[in-house]
DNA sequence: GCCCCTCGTCGAAGCGCTTCGATAAGACTG
DNA sequence: CAGTCTTATCGAAGCGCTTCGACGAGGGGC
């Protein structure tokens, strides 16, 4: 008897070939479309796939193809990021990486380099899309190392050589700044991230921030910046030196979620809020915002791929490409400001 | 020429072997320890493969294995779970998956039936873990006709024939009452899911529930149940109406992560909180809660994933298992409830 | 000292698929 | 109508790995 007897339910494209009467190579080609086939014949090996439930082994087709149609999704160990933007930017992942017919494996960040050697090395994954990338990310130097087609999401310190995506948080900051000079404030202020977010140099913040700034002194408004602490607290603390050192601010930007509710909470009623925050957090956000600017998770997350699967084709693609920001009107009006390029 | 002359970065096992100065089988072996290997042989492999940097082809072990060594991971659409504690699950799945030498495919049930059928088919992972299944979960007939092992978080109406594992939310509303009782509480209540949580079969919610009042009835204590809708006002109004029908309470178990924070603010501070919730809800809950119990999702994680390897490896593992409640007292202490088989 | 084991190793046969010639059978030339 | 192209199909050679059977070399038992 044979070794092992093929498995029941495992059918072949030699059952499909032999189904339809023709050779297994004409079978494949039919499901490539690298050469071409008479109609008749692909409808025969069609219907013959159909019939018979064909699926082709993924294994041995990466075996032979040198090709794993598998992309590697890295999730940062503490991510910086908003849980639900995360799920968004996972499930646009998934289902565009699905609509170019390739699956995701999900890789935390906790087997370090290791497990991007092995998972490279392996052959298992033909590319890799890093999340949440940060400033000094130690995952960085690894995928330079490695030399596999991959795509970042977010900056690291220095993107030579890599493909980053992002949203344009420069010219978020700007857009609040602008709205609020649009509203005829004429002094404003910025409350950003975690003191620790800053010296952690983690690039978003200081991008904000000077967005916010230079945008603010373009327009001739006065504006602060200072950064903020997650806690109630520490929120109550900034807002309280906030308006101790300028009570004449009557415009504020937000761009820390955690203390958002509080900070807004803490402000006199006539002060306009506007925040840099996931949609959900907007919209739900009392005492509601004026307005908002929002992560474009599902775009990211879509661009992502889409470069990954360019460069998985030997096409070039621009190094950096950060994604305009949405705007959002406290009606519940939704504006796009669209993608700028690089 | 060769047809492709094999790419420079590809060490493969005849790599080894020829630098070893043995046989590829004898490599295999020393990997597999599916035969015996002298010492000094395997030390010698071992060096080889160090020293190249050699790692297995997945696709052309999962051709020759049949195993894949890789299990799906397949994510409901709406989650009906808090993201922090889906996110310790995704995460404990993944390391826990590593640990017995598997990888993790992420998919999202939006592919649908077809997703899995092609999964299977395609010998692309050997198992499939389901999260967050719900009473009458789409993906539950799938999985039973699949025929491919499989593991569910969370417990569909009928889980005959299939492996399942979940919080056991019976004790947890048990344990809840007990509490209360033990601190001397004689009228107690217990607000839990939006009533359309209940009309929707939702089990966790029911189980809750009647643990809850069971052991109240066991300990001579009065106690109320209701359902709470999630918004702030649902919250007030629950808390109104349940103070208006007993106004004697003074013990309150919450099963409802959104409304927690706006029915502990509606209660006289001299009531009693206790919460069903996930770790960080309890430990940053405002006012403070006397107690809670926890959904222990890093060990739901581990566990369906070491229930799966198992059915991977052909033994057999019990239909249900419930993993005991984790008590949280205010103070800080975290007690262990241990698991429950079945 | 002969036979039978066990132990450690090797060679070869696939696993299911892709891809590269090769090859008939027409479709055009001139 | 001989010669040259296309076009559609086939056969076979791998892709890198696992696994089965074979086999030589020692190690007892009697």
């Amino acid at each position: 008897m044979p070794p092992q007897g093929k498995r029941a339910d495992m059918v072949t494209i030699s059952d499909v070939a032999r189904h339809a009467g023709v050779a297994v190579s004409t079978v494949s080609y039919v499901l490539s479309g690298k050469r071409a086939i008479s109609a008749t014949t692909r409808q025969r090996v069609l219907a013959s796939i159909g019939e018979l439930g064909y699926h082709p082994h993924a294994g041995a087709r990466a075996l032979a193809s040198r090709r794993a149609n598998v992309i590697a999704m890295v999730l940062p160990l503490r991510t910086g990021m908003h849980l639900p933007v995360l799920m968004q930017l996972v499930t646009a992942v998934v289902t565009t990486a699905r609509q170019a017919d390739h699956d995701v494996l999900l890789m935390t960040a906790d087997e370090g380099p290791a497990g991007l050697r092995r998972i490279a090395a392996s052959a298992m994954v033909d590319g890799v899309l890093v999340m949440d990338v940060e400033m000094s990310d130690a995952r960085v130097p690894v995928l330079r190392e490695l030399g596999r087609p991959s795509v970042l999401i977010g900056f690291p310190a220095d993107p030579t050589g890599l493909t980053c995506v992002d949203l344009d948080f420069h010219l978020a900051g700007a857009r609040c700044a602008e709205h609020l000079a649009q509203l005829g404030h004429t002094r404003i202020a910025l409350l950003g991230a975690p003191p620790v977010v800053y010296q952690r140099d983690t690039g978003f913040a200081h991008r904000t921030r000077a967005g916010f700034l230079d945008a603010a002194r373009r327009l001739r408004v006065a504006a602060t910046a200072r950064p903020c602490g997650e806690s109630p607290d520490d929120a109550r603390a900034a807002v309280k030196q906030l308006l101790d050192d300028d009570p004449g601010v009557t415009g504020v930007v937000v761009h820390n979620e955690a203390a958002l509710a509080h900070i807004a909470a803490a402000l006199p009623d006539a002060v306009s809020v506007v925040a840099i925050c996931p949609d959900q957090v907007a919209v739900s956000a009392w005492p509601p915002l004026t307005a908002a600017v929002l992560i474009p998770a599902e775009e990211l997350g879509r661009q992502a791929v889409s470069l990954l699967m360019r460069k998985l084709d030997g096409q070039p693609v621009p190094e950096s490409t950060l994604l305009g920001p949405k705007a959002w009107f406290g009606a519940g009006a939704s504006v796009d400001g669209r993608v700028t390029g690089s």
